[in-house]
DNA sequence: TTCAATAGTTCTGAATTAATGAACTATTGA
DNA sequence: TCAATAGTTCATTAATTCAGAACTATTGAA
């Protein structure tokens, strides 16, 4: 049985409601940033259950749900049903004509973060690794 | 009488330490985004009291304390003790070695959102007082 | 030197927001 | 019709944030 609140499409903010500080606050976590980013830089769909780790972390699926939605109502993505899954796809083309540069740069941003951790721990494990070889 | 506590400087976080989460987080909020973007329009020094009311809105000094802190801690601006008050200046330039694009966007982005917004409120405005002219 | 005024911080309880396990709903395919 | 899958919602607990009250440090005046 279906009842009319069933189908009713997921909400979404129209491109002037969308505020800066909604988008900062949804990307000021580390997990919906990252989701945020793989579903712009894959141009293709994406469902939720892609993101049960997230850099090795296991997120709970209700949480997860909850991250979704707040990068939607922030007006980050698009969702859409299809069948049992989600299709999630970036609403990075319409920030661009209200905030150009934003999505951008933060982006960018977390790139540039990314690579440098990822760099500190490869250091981390080099210096570590020596210090095992001077010990034996 | 003075203890070695009360001389200890501000902590600020180092280049390295300042991530990209904690700047979304810090200027997420409506407030301290109007703060900073005051500190780094005005290139001068800026104390705290000059915010205790932002927007027309009356902000506790407490609160406006830790929005200070708030905005030390994220590596956004610096604090320093001079006599009785505070002098804050932004990192921009420091930040913008890190995350190139980054604050200047986001700048960017509150000055098109608040002009959007005075542009709404006088439409507003104008119809409501048409709405007052039609009825007399 | 002492005292009042100023500028800001810290502490604390209340209010808000976030995380997550458990139960639930909707869709598909067997 | 039923089980499996994908995701949402609810309720509880945990963590953050807000703001009044009390406090600290510095300055300038008497």
């Amino acid at each position: 049985m279906s009842t009319l609140i069933d189908v009713l499409p997921l909400f979404h903010p129209s491109l002037e409601d969308i505020t800066v500080e909604g988008i900062l606050h949804a990307l000021s976590d580390p997990v919906r940033a990252e989701i945020f980013a793989d579903i712009v830089a894959q141009e293709h769909s994406h469902n939720c259950s892609m993101f049960l780790t997230v850099s090795d972390k296991a997120i709970p699926k209700s949480t997860l749900s909850q991250h979704f939605r707040a990068l939607r109502e922030a007006g980050l993505i698009r969702g859409e049903r299809r069948g049992v899954e989600m299709h999630n796809t970036s609403r990075c083309a319409e920030i661009e004509g209200r905030f150009p540069g934003l999505i951008r740069a933060i982006i960018s941003a977390h790139a540039i973060q990314s690579k440098h951790e990822a760099e500190a721990k490869k250091l981390a494990a080099k210096r570590s690794s020596r210090r095992l070889t001077r010990n034996k």
